[in-house]
This record gives C-alpha cells, structure tokens and sequence, in this order.
RNA sequence: GCGGAUGUGGUGAAAUUGGUAGACACGCCAGACUUAGGAUCUGGUGCCGAGAGGUGUGCGGGUUCGAGUCCCUCCAUCCGCACCA
C-alpha cells in the first residue's frame, strides 16, 4: 500500500475538526503553555511558503508540549485593520470589511491546509466591534491615567486633580509635558476648559499639537516606525513635518521600566539592543543659560556637563520657539530665511545634508553661568527640535559637529583637556583630564562630571537629568479602516463614551477619502450613521494598526467575554505568553507598544504580569529566487549563458518562476502563452539549445514573480512533507531563500517511515521482543529529539528522524513497540501521518496528541565497548576498541600494550598520557 | 559612524561542555531492478595525490597534548539605528 498523503490529510483534517480535538478549555489540573504567533494581516495575495515557517515551529512546539502533559494555549487571529484593504476599497468602493473577510476565509482555508493545532473557536479579529469594543476600553483607561513618579505606576488622573485642588503642581510626582506652575487657588479659579488644557499634560493619552510626519499623498499622519528612509513604509511616498492635533500615547512615561524589563525577559540580543537603542537612555544634565539683555533662558541638555568650561557658542534648532524673539533686529531677515529654507527640507533632506554644514547667526548672546562671557547663539539644522530642549551648548574640543560647526564658521574653540591636541578634530574619549576649568581642573571626566552638576544645582540654573530619545507616539490616524475613538467633543473639549455605550461602531461613509476641507473619512458620517450620537460632534480619527495588536494575546484567553476584555480568573491561570514566534520587523513598533500597554494593565491591577512575552524567537525571512531573462536591442530574449561581454542595451526582465525547469532553462511555449507581451518573442539559445535564466535573491512577491504557495507543495508532496521541509531547511532564525528541489529528500523520508509498516502490500507489525540495536535507535533519537526541541533546532530534529528511519529500516525492525514511540515523537512534526499509523496501531484512540510523550532511557544507550582514536601528539593514528567502564588507569595499561603503540612510540616514553573516558585517548610525547 | 549577527564541500547544513570536522539531505558519478515512472534499492562523493600520505572550517596570530568551538588583529556579507547634544 501507498503513501497516500492526499487521502489520509484530508481524512484527519475532517476528523480533528468533528471531534474538536484542537479545541482546550482552562484545566488547573494541568500545568499551562502559551505558544503564540505573531498573528498576520489578512492580506489579498493570501500566504507564500515564508509565512507558515514560525507557524509551522511553534505548532510543533505546542504539539510537543502538549504530548508532554501541558494545557497548551495555542491560538490564532487576525490583525485585520489596515491601510490595503482601505486603499481597495478607494479604488474600488468596495467596503474593507468585505473584502477583509474575503481575505480571512482565503488564509483560513491555507492554514487548515497545513494540519496546525490551532483551537480556532478563540480566534479574534481586530477589526471586530466585540474585539474592538475592548481596544476602545483601554484607551479609555489610558485617558483616565497618568504616571505617577513616586509610586512609579500609572494611577488614576482624579488622584490628581484631588492632589490639583489641594496644592497644585507645586509638588507634583507625575510625567508631563507641563509647563506652567500653579497652586490650589489657581487651579480652582480655573475654567473648565482651562482645567482640561492641563489635564491633557498629563494623560497617558492626550491629545497635543505636536510635530508628526504628515505624509500628503496617503493623507495621513505616520509613526515614525512607518517611514523608511525619509519615504512611507507603505506606498514610498514622501514625508514631511507638520504641526498638527493629534493623539499621543505618553509612552515616555514607561521609558525606564521598557528599559529594566528587558533584563528579565529571554528574547535575543540583538532585539533588546534594538529596543534599548530605540528607547536610548542617556545621562547628564539639564542647564539654563541666560539669554544676555533679555529675561530669557535657554535650557539646554547635555550628557557632558564636565565640559561646561568649553562652551563657546550655542545653536538652537530652527524650529526653537526663542529664535524670533532673540534675534538682533539686524540678523532677523537672515534667521528668518534660514529657518524657512529648514521648514522646506524634509527630514529625508537634512539626513542627506549630514556633511554639509549650515547655520545662522541670530546676533544674540548668552551669558556662560560660569564665566560670565559672552557666547554667540547660532541656529542651525544638526540641532534637532524634537530631541531634548532642541538646544544645546556647543563644546567643540569635546563634539566633533560642534568642532565641525566651529571650524565652518570661525567660531572659538577651547581646549579644556589635558595634553590632548585638538587641532585636527574634537576629542570625544571621556577619559582626559580637565583643564581651564577652574574648579574642574586635574579631574577625570566621571569626577569632574559630579562635582559639574553639583554645582549647577547649587547655583540654581540646572540639575542632573536623564534623557531619552524615545517619543511620545502619536495614535492618530486620518483614516477609515481602523478603530473609532470612544471620544466625542463637547464645548471644544474631548468627552469620554460612556462603557454601556461602547464599541462605538465604525461608521458608513460614501467614501473613504478625506473630506473636502481636509478632515479624516469619518467626517463623512451621518450623524445617525454612528453608533452613538454624543456631544457636538465624535472624534473623526481612527487609532493605527498598533492599537488592536497591543493587548491580543490577552484576548484569546477568553475570547467572547462581553464583561471584561479578559477575566481574572483566566489570566490568572493562561499568564503570559511563555513562547512567542514572529518576524523581526516588529522590534521597536508592536513589540515595544505591546510591553507599554502590558505595564500599564499590570498597573491598574488588570494582569498579573508585566511583561507580555516571556520568551521570543525571530524566525528568519524565506525569500525567493526571482528568475531573471535578458532582452536584448534586437528585441531578442537571450540564453543568460549567451549574453555578449558588454551587454549594452539589454534590459532584465523577471519571469514566472513556475515556467522555470530544474536545469535553469526556460519553458518557451509556456513563456510566449505567460503574457501577451512574450506571445511573439524570439530567442538566442544556447548550445543545448535551451534558454537560461539567471537567479536572483529578492523577498518573495507577486511583483517579482518569485511566489511559491504551500497549498501547491501541499497538493503534490502533502502536508506533513511541506512542514518537515521546513523545519529542515536550516535553522530558524536565519533567513534564507526557498528552493523546492530537496523536497524530494523529506518526501521520500516520509515513504519511508510509511514502508516500516507497510512491507509486503499490508500493514504488519511484531509484537516480538524489541532487538538491542532498535531500542539503541529509539531512545539514540528520543534524546536528540528532545534536546533539539528544548533548544529550538528544528532542523535537527528531522534530521535525527531520518538517521533513525534508515537504521531501523536497515535493521529490518518493525517491533511494534519501538514503532510506536517513534510514531508519537514524530507527531508533532508529521501529525497526519502518524494520526494514521497511530490509529491503525491503536483502533480505539481518539488521538495520539493524547498520548505521552515517549520518555528516554539512558539503558538502552549503554554499550559494551567503545572504539578509541589513540593520538600521538595531537595527530589521531590509530583505533582501539576496548570495554566500557575501565577507569583512566586501565585504559592507559590497555593502550601501552598494544604492539601498534610501541610502533608509534619509537621507542620513547610519552611525557604524558591524557584519557577521556568514552572521547579520546591522546600521547605527547 | 554606532550596535547586532553570520562566515564550514558544488548546494542547504551538522558538530549541545574545547576531544575522530563535514552527520543528514540536495546535486553529481557508477551500478542493480524494471510494465522507462519525476519509482525503488546499492556503492561512491571536501581538496591534492596512482598510493602511502598530506591538507582542510573567511585571513593572520595566540592559548592548549588537542581549536570550527576560547582570546587578539584584520577582511567580507547581512540586518537594525543614524546629526540623539
């Protein structure tokens, strides 16, 4: 009998759905296992071989788990907002939520193709009104929250306002961006709108005028994880910088717990560099220069408040809100050129211009705290307005772009180190010894840098200060397919929708453009089109992409709860995500939101933990090998191997790889059928008169036509090869391109597992007395399997299967016993095919996954000799086979005695013998 | 520039604590069987050499009886960040 994968994948398909088998419910008898993946947008090309490899991984992993004995969590969801099916649905006036669910039934039917262990009746959707009713909830809560620096949690903003009543902000503990002090009287007199314009300083969702980089073609604000080099992720269009209204989150607020949590958590290096260096911590000092003539300050930050002796100019960013009040009347026609000539170049531009220096003088001085000289200010374009005060003192000896600066304008430069020759460039080491520094002389740079801020405090115009690069990020979006804010306007100010009110649904609109006057798509509602009709008017924009996939892993715990976005009780069992499987891309947007938003929780009491994802792996990108044909200025499509040196006027084009043969040659006729454009095409072949492409590494797309789908792997070589393949194409994380042809490999591993039951045309097992060498095999493999899994090699693990599928196979077993086991280790890799064997093995199982997961003897690894390479000085000469178990001493007599030793010794006596007991044997001789 | 990672046959790759480098698979070569299938099975396959043997994990050094593995210098490729004061 054959390998009938067809047959016996869609039989277990239809069986695991009817008996629910994937299906789990909260059991506190058993220990619990979260095993998640990053969950996909439901995109229209639907899935490629690349998207099921961390799928694949981690239903492995929960499959394993689960034989194991764990309550194993597995789920799967869609992140079903987001811009293409909004951008179809411009083009088309096709409603997102039509052609989303289009998309998702696309995927599912994909995903079942690949036998995965999801439990699919936990399934959430981002876009759903049950799901987003709860990402509404939560901003709420933001709203209602700030973040208290003294109990260092969030808290809730009614703490506040009592704390507000009763003694202002005189003594506040709260992250702010408040700039105006005032006491309890103050603060009563105020308006009600006054009262609010200061609250908004200090929710953790806020609503600001801040810089955001507008992209005009898309019409829409993007994060600034959204833009890749100067142009939007989606679409490349350009970016530029505005001013607008927007929603912030004050993710800043948790900078330094994003920081600390990072040593708790197992995810790999490279990805905490990336989130440190995102967050990007840095120490100094905050310090307050006078602006001379003026009442004026300039605040400024610096990690280098040793330095302060070098300062001889300043330069404020051109955007600084004191640059039109300080300038000299004299300078201001320049200054304001110069600063409108910056406004015109986006952000793209001034990365571009790093080489290129450029400022103004604007004609004012500051006084230096210290020495009380004059010192020039300047504006200048390295300075940028949203880093720190967007000012800084300029030390040129110690800051090679204020050396740089200095040198470009002839400004001073002081030497304030030791012994340092500074003429050529600036000395940016922290290891000098200070000079002309008064009272920092003869200081090294972490002595000189306390007693520095020591004295700034003690002078009043300043204070030791941590900085952090990372931004406050903006949860606006001028967009329709995305969630409604729980907001609506009253007096100008923004009101909260009250939770019995809640979702409030996604409108219909006639279109899903921006209005006319610029406001976002949803301005086009009706009144009556909304769920809610609260206030003068609801909140127009929708919240970005991240919003939804900020708090979905909690969701699956309990999916259809209309009371809570999960119950207590639930996450007080499911906890969080111990595995977590996806592409690295998302390091510094979901899974940096994601941590935010858990904090948060866990602050207000709603979670038990604070860090969502205890353990994380990227898995490498699968690309694809586009095939690329030459056309030459004769209009001529050229065997790649006929190409003349100087291939002047030919021009590349990518072709269907499905029309590729395995030696690299072109199918012609299918070409000329492809696309019309090829219909009449002639060739220049080579002397084996074929044509020949050449391959090219690229990220696998429709545009690149390098698309290989797992539901055609799935048809010809069936579910269970595909997954193996996988795993078996190298490790994990690393990122490679997809070839199918060692396919063929796994596919006949697979036959062969088939024919240790199936030998001669019927299924036949023994139940015989297993023989030494076959459970040597067993449990040689039990061990490896189990070691590669608990280190995450996957790849290994088929490997090991295969090795112990051949010895079997060679030893001619076909021991029921030893089958067995081998057939539940392998489930998790090949769950079809052994669901099958299993069931033919055992009539009355429901399923293998409930079986235990075979456990190792060491008894059966234990042998009776073991062959010894005996080395002279290093160099392995010859091989001795001697008995287990003889101690060192032994081991040494045994080898001395040996007639091939005294040969290799000529005669000598080695200075020293070393033995590794079950290892080596080696002679220095 | 800064940070992270990776360099092993024709190819994908193994080698878990320093202990026989190249397991396993693709490809290739030779053969068997055959109702000629893109089936199955057997043997070979790092490089040089007829052979004994030599040599070999990006380059160059070092530690060690012994280094793919540890240390130093350099080179190459990939990824992330980038005027962050």
């Amino acid at each position: 009998m054959d390998y009938q994968f067809n047959q016996i994948e869609a039989k277990w398909r239809q069986i695991w759905q009817e008996r629910q088998t994937n299906k789990i419910t909260e059991d506190s008898s058993k220990p619990k296992y979260y095993v998640l993946d990053m969950f996909p947008y439901p995109s229209g090309a639907g899935l490629h071989v690349g998207h099921p490899l961390g799928y694949i991984a981690s239903d492995i992993y929960a499959r394993y788990k689960r034989l194991q004995g764990f309550n194993v969590l597995h789920p799967m969801g869609y992140d079903s907002f987001g811009l293409p099916a909004e951008q179809y649905a411009i083009q088309t006036g096709q409603h997102p939520a039509i052609t989303t669910k289009e998309n998702i039934a696309r995927y599912r039917q994909q995903l079942d193709l690949m036998g995965f262990c999801f439990d699919w009746s936990r399934e959430v959707r981002t876009s759903e009104p049950s799901y987003y009713k709860w990402t509404q909830w939560i901003f709420k809560q933001l709203f209602d929250c700030y973040y208290d620096t003294k109990s260092n949690k969030a808290e809730r903003i009614a703490k506040l306002v009592t704390e507000f009543e009763k003694s202002g902000n005189q003594n506040c503990n709260a992250v702010n961006d408040c700039t105006e002090q005032f006491d309890a009287s103050a603060w009563n007199q105020m308006s009600t709108q006054e009262k609010e314009a200061i609250l908004q300083q200090y929710r953790l969702a806020y609503l600001a005028e801040s810089w955001v980089n507008w992209c005009p073609a898309l019409g829409t604000v993007l994060a600034n994880d959204e833009i890749v080099n100067g142009v939007s992720e989606r679409g490349g269009h350009p970016v530029e910088q505005k001013r607008m209204m927007q929603w912030s989150m004050r993710i800043k607020a948790y900078a330094n717990r994003l920081l600390e949590g990072l040593d708790r958590i197992d995810w790999t290096d490279a990805l905490k560099e990336q989130q440190r260096n995102w967050i990007g911590k840095s120490q100094g000092a905050s310090v307050q220069f006078q602006v001379k003539n003026t009442d004026a300050q300039i605040e400024v930050f610096t990690t280098r408040p040793d330095t302060i002796y070098g300062v001889s100019f300043m330069v404020l960013a051109p955007e600084h809100p004191l640059v039109n009040a300080i300038s000299t009347p004299d300078q201001l026609e320049a200054v304001q050129k110069y600063q409108q000539e910056a406004a015109l170049k986006t952000e793209r531009d001034r990365q571009a211009d790093v080489k290129n220096i450029t400022g103004q003088f604007t004609g004012a001085f500051a006084v230096h705290p210290f020495t009380g000289q004059d010192i020039p200010i300047w504006i200048g374009d390295y300075v940028l307005a949203s880093y720190g005060t967007g000012a800084v003192m300029a030390v040129p000896c110690g800051d090679q772009r204020d050396y740089d600066f200095a040198k470009h304008f002839d400004l001073p430069i002081h030497n304030i180190f030791e012994g340092q020759d500074i003429s050529e460039a600036a000395y940016t080491e922290k290891d000098a010894i200070i000079a002309n520094s008064d009272f920092l002389n003869g200081l090294e740079a972490k002595t000189a840098m306390k007693a520095a801020i020591q004295a700034i405090e003690e002078k009043g115009i300043g204070y030791g200060k941590t900085n952090f690069r990372l931004r406050d990020a903006v949860f606006s979006r001028q967009r329709y397919w995305g969630e409604p804010f729980p907001v609506y306007y009253q007096d100008g100010l923004p009101n909260l929708v009250p939770d019995e009110q809640l979702p409030v649904t996604l409108p219909e609109v006639d279109k899903y453009l921006p209005t006319e006057d610029g406001e976002p798509p949803l301005a086009r509602a009706t009144k009556e089109a909304w769920s809610c009709q609260l206030g003068e008017h609801m909140e127009y924009n929708t919240m970005p992409g991240w919003a939804g996939s900020s708090w979905y892993f909690l969701r699956y715990m309990d999916p259809s709860n209309e009371q809570a976005f999960v119950s207590q009780e639930k996450v007080a069992y499911w906890q969080n995500v111990d595995l977590y499987i996806g592409g690295s891309e998302h390091a510094t947007g979901h899974l940096l939101y994601s941590r935010f938003w858990t904090k948060f929780l866990f602050d207000q009491g709603y979670l038990p933990f604070d860090e969502p994802f205890a353990k994380l792996i990227n898995q490498g990108m699968i690309l694809g090998k586009s095939a690329i044909a030459y056309i030459g200025p004769d209009q001529k499509m050229y065997s790649f191997d006929c190409l003349p040196e100087e291939a002047e006027g030919f021009r590349e084009v990518r072709i269907l790889i499905d029309l590729i043969n395995d030696d690299e040659s072109i199918q012609l006729e299918a070409l000329q059928q492809w696309q019309p454009q090829y219909a009449n095409l002639e060739f220049v072949k080579n002397a084996a008169g074929k044509v020949i492409v050449k391959r090219e590494v690229d990220k696998m797309s429709k545009r690149w036509y390098n698309v290989v789908t797992p539901d055609d792997l799935c048809e010809r070589y069936g579910a269970d090869t595909l997954r193996m393949y996988e795993m078996f194409l190298g490790p994990l994380e690393q990122s490679k391109p997809w070839d199918t042809k060692g396919i063929t490999g796994v596919h006949g591993f697979l036959k062969k597992y088939w024919r240790l039951f199936h030998q001669n045309g019927t299924f036949e097992v023994s139940d015989s007395e297993p023989t030494p060498a076959a459970l040597k095999t067993l449990h040689k493999t039990i061990k490896k399997l189990h070691d590669d899994l608990e280190r995450f090699s996957f790849n290994t693990g088929v490997s090991s299967f295969m090795i112990c599928v051949n010895e079997l196979t060679e030893q001619k077993c076909n021991n029921r016993h030893v089958l067995e086991q081998l057939t539940i280790l392998m489930a998790p890799y090949a769950p079809h095919i052994c669901e099958e064997i299993w069931a033919t093995l055992r009539p009355q199982s429901e399923t293998i996954f409930n079986e235990q997961y075979p456990a190792f003897n060491e008894a059966f690894l234990v042998e009776s000799s073991f062959t010894y390479p005996v080395s002279f000085n290093g160099k392995m000469r010859m091989k001795v086979e001697l008995p287990l178990g003889l101690s060192p001493a032994e081991i040494e007599a045994a080898v001395m005695a040996l007639p091939d030793t005294q040969k290799w010794l000529e005669g000598k006596t080695p200075k020293k013998v070393i033995i590794v007991p079950g290892k080596i044997v080696n002679m220095v001789l």
